[in-house]
DNA sequence: CTAGACCTTTGATCAAGGTCCAAGGTCAAG
DNA sequence: CTTGACCTTGGACCTTGATCAAAGGTCTAG
């Protein structure tokens, strides 16, 4: 087996990932991962369990979570016991959040989308409702 | 009647729309806003159109436009006759980006919601269903 | 007249999450 | 050895939508 990680340059590295180099260089300005062993030549060399960090990121950045949540998730993730109940606490608040989010959305789509529905397409700009819903007509009257 | 745009000062525009003064300054700069015009003392100097303006941008802002769009939005609807069409066809377009956004988060959601719920909140990292999730233990095996 | 509120400009700064560049060193293939 | 791909650093720059500061001019109430 090769559980010894593989010392991948950092392009091989953003190449399985799927991320630029400089993203990776960004994350470990950013503490999102730690400094990797140097080759004499002063190049980074990874091993397997960082590309399985970087894609942790990835998904999590896939569900929202933002890079100083990351960390955060990063943090509770090392701490055995204690991080699953506030890793889940996390997942809850983040739930929470897209859900509100949703919310917000569909009652932005629903306004728009009944001007949409009531605007005829042709015709004078003062008697487009969507227009008119932007102008003050209806407010200032 | 008081027709006659009835000179403004910008703070007193910025305090009708509930915005600051920087964002009608930000705004003409953008080209959001028509340079108005200026007193002898060099004060900007606004009629009642430049409010309603302002709250077209603020009201198409919460629609969830860009102001990118907004511009465009503001210069189609100076284009009497043809510019309903096209401001029909912008709505839509962005009917259709927020319901895509809408379904993105949903799916975001339903994935979460699942990892959540089916975490205990407590026991070793290596069985917390989020971590594992995040981690690629299913995608690499 | 004077205080204090309000206005002017230019330009810097913010958050977030990167992206890009130059000048130079390193590595692997032929 | 040479070529070309790859890596290093530091720092500048990008987008969006503002927000703030500094230094100074103007306006208005008392």
């Amino acid at each position: 087996m090769n559980t010894q990680t593989s010392s991948l340059t950092i392009g091989a590295v953003a190449k399985r990932v799927g991320v630029a180099i400089d993203t990776i260089r960004y994350y470990e300005r950013e503490g999102l991962l730690p400094e990797p062993q140097r080759r004499a030549s002063g190049y980074r060399s990874y091993g397997d369990s960082t590309v399985a960090q970087l894609r942790f990121i990835r998904r999590a950045k896939d569900l929202g979570f933002t890079l100083e949540e990351i960390r955060e998730l990063l943090a509770l993730s090392a701490d055995r016991q204690r991080g699953v109940k506030a890793v889940k606490q996390r997942a809850e608040k983040r739930l929470a959040a897209i859900e509100q989010r949703i919310a917000e959305l569909q009652r932005v789509r629903d306004g728009l989308a009944q001007l949409v529905a009531s605007c005829p397409g042709h015709g004078k700009p003062e008697e487009c409702p969507i227009l008119r819903a932007l102008s003050d007509e209806q407010v200032s009257a």
